[in-house]
DNA sequence: GTGGTCACGTTACCGACGGTAACACCTCGC
DNA sequence: GCGAGGTGTTACCGTCGGTAACGTGACCAC
């Protein structure tokens, strides 16, 4: 048949995908077809040959990088670790990813939604939700929630995640911020040290009767 | 001069808002200058003559809905309750905004980024950074967080609001979820019942050693 | 060799978008 | 009557995502 074919094909995609990627890198997650095609010494037809539309592009881009991500992510979360050290290795390895390569960070977090039209209610983009979706299952699978632990679980799962995203694009743009200290700063909101630390003593306008950590 | 040009300036505008309203209740963020226009009964330039660009009516039209939404917020972050009760107010206050109009909701929560190409680094829209500011204030003023304070308060703020808006866009698709557990839901998650819940008597993989809620 | 097929590549186009230039009208103050 | 300044229009530009149509070279059957 064309064994050969398919290897070269395949090859080829690659390419391209490097070549997007390069692109990516450079212009952010809005870079356009034409130049992404002018980067890998093409036109755009072969793109669309190979990925269809762009949807389908950013696709294949996201999956390979959100692979190794989520892969990572997986492995922290069933480590033979006790909660709060799995959970910082968690946070940690998100954070680390992120930090390494933002604007490929950007791409997998804040797809350009134009080229997503099809999931009309999505706040997080699929590598985003993935990794929400593991989260959940760890939650599930680890922790006893009671009753109605599925849905707990999976509200956690999407909260934590949106909680470490909008930290972690907070903490991208900061200086003099240390990993590790960030990484404490989410744990530590996780363990509800917000609601336990002590009133303000300058604090004036709020009876406060802090409850303790739960029953 | 033109006082009253200034008012019917004024009114034409705030019909235009409208009309714009109306369109993005109906189709969505994505919806183009054109629709709006043809809603309006009017055209494209006169859009532009009002607001410059899309950005411009996007920023008018967020300001005007999201002014309601912090000043909500606002009261209700300075109200005087217990943190719990205050904690569990403001989020029922953002989650009952967003079910009563959830697509004005998604155009101020998710805006179509090609808008708003300024600030390449947002992953939070600016009302959403808005009400992490409001958060971040909140805490610092009437919470005791030691020496870096700011800093903490400030992720903090990024990081809850993420968290709401994660967990609000994932309940918004849920059926059959009453949004006081939902409310219940989030501030259990912020009280650290997460951290503080017992194993999975299930579980296998996992040595846990679950520290308590913090010193 | 010749003809057919098939993938790779191109140029040239389409429709929709955001945005703008240029022009027409209508109504004032004088 | 007549300019000024507002409201509105049509018609256009550049860019984008996406596609149709065409050309070219390798390979294979005969």
């Amino acid at each position: 048949m064309s064994s050969p074919d398919r290897a070269d094909r395949a090859d080829r995609r690659e390419e391209l995908l490097d070549a997007a990627d390069r692109v990516i890198r450079r212009e952010g997650p809005r870079a356009s077809m034409n130049a992404i095609a002018a980067e890998a010494g093409i036109t755009k037809p072969i793109l669309y040959r190979h990925f269809g539309d762009k949807n389908g592009l950013y696709r294949a881009l996201a999956e390979r990088h959100s692979s190794t991500l989520l892969t990572r992510i997986h492995e922290a979360l069933e480590a033979p670790l006790g909660r709060r050290e799995l959970v910082e290795n968690v946070i940690d390895t998100y954070l680390a990813s992120i930090e390494s390569a933002p604007q490929v960070y950007r791409f997998l977090a804040h797809p350009d939604p134009a080229s997503e039209g099809l999931s009309p209610a999505g706040p997080l983009a699929p590598t985003l939700q993935a990794i929400a979706t593991e989260l959940s299952a760890a939650i599930a699978g680890q922790i006893d929630l009671g009753p109605d632990r599925a849905l707990l679980a999976e509200a956690w799962g999407q909260a934590i995640t949106g909680m470490v995203l909008a930290g972690g694009d907070w903490w991208l743009e900061q200086r003099d911020y240390p990993r590790e200290r960030m990484v404490q700063t989410l744990a530590d909101l996780l363990w509800g040290r917000l609601a336990a630390a002590a009133d303000n003593p300058a604090a004036t306008n709020n009876h406060n009767g802090t409850h303790a950590t739960d029953g």
